[in-house]
DNA sequence: GTTGAGCGTT
């Protein structure tokens, strides 16, 4: 949904896309126009939305005519305080259509020539990097969408959860005989918060392990260089957490 | 009603 492209983005083929980061999920493409059409001629703006809640996703891309005037939009409006929050221009690196660009102008019109000679077997040579990069993207994609998920989406599933576990099979002799402490909600907090503590190094451990179990030496432990990690698990008991069990020490 | 690394069509 273009703020002048009714009926379309505009051929972008003779335009300079620019990437606006940062900005508040309020602003609009109209409050973008005027600030960035003072630089130069604005050809259409565009800012991403979320198709479930349909708003921002923080970020927008506004398209020149010229490099030049992108480039000084860049140089201007770059750390510029909209709305109370400081935005990030800068060019925008991949298309609608995932096309390269540079310098916000497209390089490549379609890069199809992919499944050309598409080896199933990727020569990975560089594994541990592969996966080091792999995990830390990973990462910072999760790490996005856990922001606004944390909000609603897992208050939800809390919800939910609770629910369910009501509809399970549980018999009321279960629950009395299991105690409710097991059941109780001061009890499954932590236990949840717990598990939510995940850190990448279980990642990589879980990785690595599911990837490639027949690898390794299944009754020999990796001799190599020990994980620094198990030690600083930092799940090893939940009574630590607990408030009773609280240490009285001091 | 909120949050904050990134790359896009209604």
């Amino acid at each position: 949904m273009s703020r002048f492209g009714r009926s379309g983005p505009p051929p972008i083929r003779d335009t300079y896309s620019l990437l606006v980061l940062n900005i508040t999920f309020r602003t609009t493409a109209d409050d973008l126009f005027p600030l960035f059409d003072k630089y130069g001629e604005v050809v259409d703006i565009y800012i991403p939305r979320d198709r479930r809640t349909g708003d921002s996703r923080g970020f927008a891309f506004v398209r020149y005519k010229y490099e030049d005037e992108a480039q000084k939009a860049v140089d201007r409006l770059d750390g510029k305080l909209v709305d109370g929050r400081e935005i990030m221009v800068q060019f925008a690196k991949y298309g609608p259509n995932a096309e390269r660009i540079n310098k916000g102008r497209i390089v490549e019109p379609v890069p199809r020539s992919r499944g050309r000679s598409r080896s199933r077997s990727p020569r990975r040579r560089y594994r541990d990097d592969y996966r080091d990069d792999y995990r830390d993207r990973d990462y910072r994609r999760r790490s996005r969408s856990r922001s606004r998920d944390r909000y609603t989406r897992d208050r939800y599933r809390e919800r939910d959860y609770r629910r369910r576990s009501r509809s399970r099979s549980y018999s009321p002799d279960d629950y009395k005989k299991h105690g409710r402490d097991s059941l109780s909600p001061a009890r499954r907090s932590p236990s949840r918060s717990r598990s939510r503590s995940y850190s990448p190094d279980d990642y990589k451990r879980r990785g690595r392990d599911s990837a490639s179990p027949a690898s390794r030496s299944p009754s020999r432990s990796p001799p190599r260089k020990a994980s620094p990690s198990p030690e600083k698990s930092p799940v090893r008991r939940n009574d630590d957490r607990s408030p009773r069990s609280r240490s009285p020490s001091t």
